[in-house]
DNA sequence: CCAAAAGTGTTGATTGTACACCCATGC
DNA sequence: GCATGGGTGTACAATCAACACTTTTGG
């Protein structure tokens, strides 16, 4: 059960010799949600070379859990740690070979593992956007947050990815609770608010949403206030650890009586 | 695009060289659900030599699309074709190696691709009991329906998956609708609620259940009764097909205003 | 006629939705 | 003072859950 060897490969041998070492024919890609300025981001690499952007993505090592390659990628990648991803979907489409618009095995080398068709398990998770310092790896150029709606034009069918975890993360919204890690640990009502609006694409009734949401039961509001704003100080929350993770566990709410 | 060589493998070549028209180290295994004497139902396998049951499942061509293979492996390991593969989770643990409760090479094959770690990615579908007649392929003793109470053990990790596509089913019940593919076209009320009970696991009010799926606005009451039971003939339904797809992609309802 | 299953309707409670009103703050 | 955002409450509508009554059928 303990670990085994998982080698630091120079650029040259993880193209020449990765498959070694890592499972072939599966990727890993995370998508990445953080919120700021009342909008909702995505973390995105910019590789060296084509600089053409991309979800920062993986392998998996050939004694490695999924999920923990998942977090081991995402954190070499971009440096975040702590994160809990959730996976969403596995794409398999034998037409997304990493050839066309991905990654390229440098002169000298005519066919790399990297160059056959490949699968990948797509992971999300929603992080707090000042928490976090993004660290790009060797491979890459930058790691940045877009503005989801400004997402440009991505390698493969990662923009494809991209919007099925958006609509995961939807669907998950009436059945789990959402917010726990997209925001600071103190927040305030509207704050919960635009998050929810920004995920859902639409408006909602300040009222009718402060009820809803504290009848989950999950808050926890505080003797503060948050000061600084231009209007009235907003009362300060923060969630119920315990009940928090219950409600994770057990889900919202239970259809059909 | 054109689809390529799909080739037929004796059982030796399929453990010798299946590598090579297989993707390596990622399977696919389908659970199949059915519904019976009030009693939902899945579909196992039973290996040859070792007697041991499984859930049908396969590998994946190397050009193939992962859900046509999902498709392709169902109909060539149980007859079943024409049915609709809903995927809802990949298991990535490293330690569910095919060697431990699974396939085992024939004699004079020292290390086979199949001794090798998998990744598998899960596949539910719901088929009318009725329609379906089980044939087993050439691995495989019979193929055969069990209650999902009295499901044994079986190889590798497939209680976990079955335990696991059980739990995405009924959380999809809240979301979408159930029932086109389980039961006969024509069905009465009470066959509907017995299948929700049983999916649900618990008892639902005659009443209430029938108004609440009415109101759903997906289902077309007949001019005729089921005739022959010991009691009052309850009326007929059929989904309506227009009606259905549309519940089918748009969910049955959404949160939050 | 009776038991069991099925069709239909009623009621009170809970929840959802659309608002109104007042308070605090910066300009 | 006033525009803006925030806290709280109310009223009506829609939905849910519990239950009663009637009808049909086989024995």
């Amino acid at each position: 059960m303990g670990k085994a060897k998982r080698p630091k490969l120079s650029t040259h041998e993880f193209f020449e010799k990765g498959h070694l070492h890592y499972l072939t024919h599966i990727s890993i890609d995370n998508v990445i949600f953080g919120f700021h300025d009342n909008q909702l981001k995505v973390l995105l690499l910019e590789w060296k070379e084509t600089h053409r952007w991309c979800l920062p993505g993986g392998f998996i090592f050939a004694d490695e859990h999924i999920e923990e390659a998942a977090i081991r990628s995402l954190k070499s990648r971009t440096g975040l740690d702590n994160i809990y991803l959730q996976q969403f979907y596995a794409f398999g489409d034998p037409n997304r070979e990493r050839t066309k618009h991905g990654i390229s095995p440098p002169a000298g080398i005519k066919k790399s593992w990297l160059s056959e068709r490949f699968i990948t398990v797509g992971y999300y998770a929603l992080v707090e956007f000042s928490k976090v310092v993004p660290k790009p790896d060797e491979f890459s150029e930058s790691c940045q947050w877009w503005d989801i709606e400004k997402v440009p034009t991505l390698i493969l069918d990662h923009n494809h990815i991209l919007e099925k975890a958006l609509q995961s993360l939807r669907l998950n919204l009436n059945d789990y609770p959402v917010g726990k890690d997209l925001l600071p640990q103190k927040f305030t009502m509207p704050e919960l608010q635009r998050l929810y609006e920004t995920i859902l694409g639409k408006q909602l009734d300040r009222r009718n949403f402060q009820k809803k949401i504290l009848a989950l039961d999950i808050l926890e509001r505080l003797n503060e206030r948050k000061q600084g704003g231009a209007h009235k100080a907003p009362f300060l929350y923060k969630f119920d650890q315990r009940k928090y993770e219950k409600a994770m566990k057990q889900g919202l709410k239970f259809g059909l009586q």
